[in-house]
DNA sequence: ATTTATCCTACCTTGTCAATAGGAAAAGCG
DNA sequence: CGCTTTTCCTATTGACAAGGTAGGATAAAT
């Protein structure tokens, strides 16, 4: 399925920010940008984002930078999905009344997969991400 | 998250004609439209996608119609989706190499959420969409 | 021959994604 | 203070896809 490019930049600069931020470092968006082979403008916004949604804190000015809000390991991926992708983890929306089996069909089906999704990135968090790298092992944790 | 409409005015036919099907009756695009309350025209685009996925079974002319091409309970939700919407349920492009994290969290996250859809989708069927019309109380079948 | 249906292709409008650009504001440093 | 470095914020743009609309060709039944 199609996943925006935002999302997948800010999950790699929250997890850049976060493995910085452990070392008592800030990250600056040029710095985030060259690591993860980003447009450093694009990125901006990204962050601009990510510090709206209260994940990251910014100072400005020399030796400032980015770091974590709070431990990578209460940030959960729903929350940075949230920020970034308003319709990645949304409801899917109502539907018109006399419109057939449509409606069954969304609320069956549709429901369904989004609330996979939901489930499944409400769970896992950025801490769990990064220290794994490679995928974690947990298969059949998470159920439908 | 978001679905196509394509996908959505496509199993909502798709069940319009197995139903109708059952009695031996063949549905025409502009019963289904009216039924399912979708444009005629676009519709005629999706049926003809989904004839060409042999999905359904076409006929011309005077008392013409769809009828499904095998019972809907040998159907699955993807084959349907993958004739539609060829993104939804497709894996995640390839990502070049020197990228920072940001291949490890796509093939971790993005790989595993759409592995959830997949598999929940290539085990239902259409049969099981009608029957219940309401959401399948198998809550727990379908394992991340 | 005429009606009724599918078949097929082209087109169009709107919105969103993925950037790019450029400047304002603040923080540190000499 | 003045300069640099950083974040902050908004506007704009190009490309592409979604969601239709339109119109004619083809085939089957009566």
């Amino acid at each position: 399925m199609k996943f925006t490019t935002k999302a997948e930049y800010g999950l790699a600069a929250l997890a850049d920010i976060a493995i910085h931020s452990e070392q008592g470092e800030k990250a600056t968006t040029i710095e985030i940008a060259q690591r993860q082979n980003i447009s450093h403008k694009y990125l901006e916004q990204i962050l601009l984002q990510l510090r709206q949604a209260n994940l990251i804190r910014a100072s400005k000015g020399q030796k400032g930078g980015y770091s974590l809000m709070q431990p990578a390991s209460v940030i959960h991926i729903s929350d940075v999905l949230n920020a970034l992708d308003s319709s990645i983890l949304a409801d899917v929306p109502e539907i018109e009344e006399n419109s057939g089996l449509r409606r069954n069909i969304k609320s069956c089906l549709w429901d369904k997969m989004n609330g996979a999704m939901r489930n499944y990135t409400d769970h896992m968090t950025l801490a769990e991400l990064i220290e794994q790298g490679i995928c974690p092992d947990d298969s059949g944790s998470y159920v439908i």
